[in-house]
DNA sequence: AGTAAATATTTTACCGACTGAAATAAATAT
DNA sequence: ATATTTATTTCAGTCGGTAAAATATTTACT
């Protein structure tokens, strides 16, 4: 029955449209078929195949609720279809220095249970590394009385370099070890499909699935948290470059030979925009030691603080000076801004649109839209569990394909 | 005949196959069915069923010699295809401020004539424009005793912001009107096909069917003329941006509120590099007046003068730190330099090579290679003519398919 | 109520691109 | 001459997709 004598085309490329057509009910919410038909200029009859894949598959099932035809009153309503969330829960973690944040989403995205754990270990081997996960997957199902296996798929997201094709970490600051295949390591302690993958391009993920990026064709994610990281989505897809790790855009260069960042290098746009350059600024130039925080910065500028003011001007300058590159040189649909919990109200300010708008090169066309999204902590685990729900999508599809005797 | 009942999946995507095969042959140069089959990963059965359309279609033929098979010495041997060029001929053209560049090529690429016309006016209707193009196209064929009605194909670039798909010409230097449809026009007086794009785009073309960029995914092409252009290609397809702009890498910001550029703002890299830059850099700076060209100031430089050398040096360094941000943005494969006439050795120093390797942030994997291409100066026509030859071939499998009776 | 018209969806017959396996072609080794 | 090896072509079959016809479900109108 498994055993077909099909012949697999390209399994890249195979069962696209049954994807795409999921894509769409998932970017609309609700649409009928005929639209579906319509938006993806095909014919009626590929949606009604699709759509019935999906709905066996538990993908997605039709609503109560009926959507008058735009024009027309009379004729056979049409029936909306949309996501079958419930069927499928998915997590998705984010592993950051001192702590392992994890979500449970349903396939919809809504959130089921989330929780934090803090890790005394920093730097792990990889395997107390995929065990910290497997505690922190068992004590957040939990929370919701479930078992870890009724998880459909995991998603890990890690700062660093990696090759989510294979599941493969060339490094990163949480693991001991580099060139890491965790596949065989995944898969030997979790129930179910696993998945890493760099951080940043993971928001990007959710952003497109669930977020403001929903149904775009291009656009970027600017993250925004300790650092200032980017994630590229290109006709649709991921851009992941050449080497695969991801855009640099903490490290782009704003000033010639300019301010020292961590990375050792000079000018980079982290130096005078991420937090630990805010503070640096703070203490290092007289008065004030050690600022606990970007926000404590805010609220001295807000009460009058024209030092801290002036640090947060010039960041917001080079984070605009910053953008303005980003769209003279991706043109995109759109720019998101994403934060978690980090204060960046300096950076969305008019002045920084206004200094947006005058560094992109002037054509017909409007500018693209800058839209900010302050998610809140949970934005990173979220971010990987969006994945996530792609990547489940996708092994759905296929299975599907394969049973089909 | 021609209307076959066929169902035409869809035009966009239809003999992917037999134009990735093409590519393939033009990347490889002469190379035999199995080893496309290997390449593209599909059964020997389609390449044969490509390969027989793609010769009947004149694009490519057997080859006579013949290579060994890499490991054995008996068996069957190899037939080895390449392009047929001879079949077909494209014309490019580029039309800058006071001339037309018209290129003849074959199919390979070869250069089949050439010629250069003077423009009297810079600024010409869209009607005026396209007779300009017709007569330079008539003169240049008269060379080789062949009509006008011999080319296959004839494509065009400007500068400006078009939108290739449509040949409409949002705004050009070359044109007094805004928003152009040329398809009308140029179908009225051209005896073929014909296409417009942006000019950095088509060096970019040009890259990947028979420069420096054969055979890769993703790469950038930088054109270093009066000012700095840049060609995005990802996934082996040319990237356009959302608004079809093209990237304005010269008008990326280098320095905040810094030298005003001819664009009206302040800091562009082009404020840098551009000749005008480095011209009026020379001249305000005091005793000389109105050097001629960026080659004069190569001249004194090399003889000595400080002054020279320090404006030349100041440009590599900003063209490094944009080339780095450009590598820290899109991680490609390889960064190409194309230039034509201008002087661009300042931008290739060694200096500069060592501060675009400073400025990338470092992972396992080596830097992009930079490779340096100096056209002369029929790169512009040829990257049109490029893009010709790309559209044609596209267009010949159409009608192929259109025409299995 | 009954019928006509309108619109959405499903069914049916068929097409084209691709595949694996078998057949064929063209060389060398023995 | 024959066996062996390798490349290419032929053939029968699968899959995803389509147009057109059939069917389903509603409102409009008599």
């Amino acid at each position: 029955m498994l055993k077909s004598k099909a012949s697999p085309v390209s399994l890249e490329q195979r069962n696209t449209t049954r994807l795409r057509v999921l894509e769409h009910i998932r970017a609309k919410g609700a649409v009928s078929r005929i639209d579906i038909a319509t938006a993806l200029q095909t014919s009626p009859a590929t949606v009604t195949a699709a759509t019935a894949d999906l709905i066996s598959a538990g993908l997605i099932k039709e609503t109560e609720s009926q959507a008058q035809s735009k024009s027309a009153k009379r004729g056979r309503p049409r029936v909306l279809l949309q996501l079958d969330g419930q069927r499928h829960l998915v997590a998705g973690l984010k592993v950051a220095r001192q702590v392992i944040s994890v979500i449970l989403l349903d396939f919809e995205g809504n959130e089921i249970a989330s929780h934090k754990f803090t890790l005394e270990n920093p730097r792990m081997s990889p395997q107390e590394f995929v065990l910290a996960i497997r505690n922190a997957l068992k004590e957040t199902c939990n929370q919701i009385d479930r078992s870890i296996a009724c998880l459909a798929g995991v998603s890990i997201g890690v700062a660093g370099l990696v090759d989510a094709n294979r599941n493969f970490v060339h490094w990163s600051s949480s693991i001991k070890d580099s060139n890491v295949d965790f596949s065989q390591l995944l898969s030997n302690e979790l129930p179910c499909p696993a998945f890493v993958d760099n951080d940043a391009n993971l928001v990007a993920k959710a952003e497109q699935l669930f977020g403001l990026g929903k149904g775009l064709k291009n656009f970027l994610v600017v993250t925004i948290e300790h650092g200032v990281g980017l994630g590229i989505v290109l006709d649709g897809k991921l851009y992941r470059g050449e080497r695969g790790c991801g855009a640099e855009f903490g490290h782009t260069k704003v000033q010639l030979d300019g301010a020292l960042c961590q990375c050792g290098q000079r000018g980079c746009l982290e130096a005078y925009v991420g937090d630990y350059a805010l503070i640096r600024e703070m203490t290092v130039s007289g008065q004030i030691n050690r600022m606990a925080s970007v926000s404590d910065i805010h609220d001295r500028a807000k009460s009058g603080d024209d030092r801290a003011s002036s640090v947060l001007a010039r960041a917001g300058q080079m984070f605009g000076l910053g953008i303005s590159n980003l769209i003279n040189l991706y043109d995109p649909e759109c720019i998101i801004v994403s934060g978690a919990q980090m204060s960046f109200e300096h950076l969305c300010s008019d002045e920084v649109m206004e200094r947006i708008r005058n560094g992109v090169v002037k054509v017909d066309a409007p500018l693209p839209e800058i839209r900010i999204h302050h998610w809140g902590d949970t934005m990173w685990a979220k971010g990987a569990a969006a994945y996530g729900i792609e990547q489940i999508s996708i092994l759905k599809v296929r299975e599907l394909a394969a049973n089909a005797s």
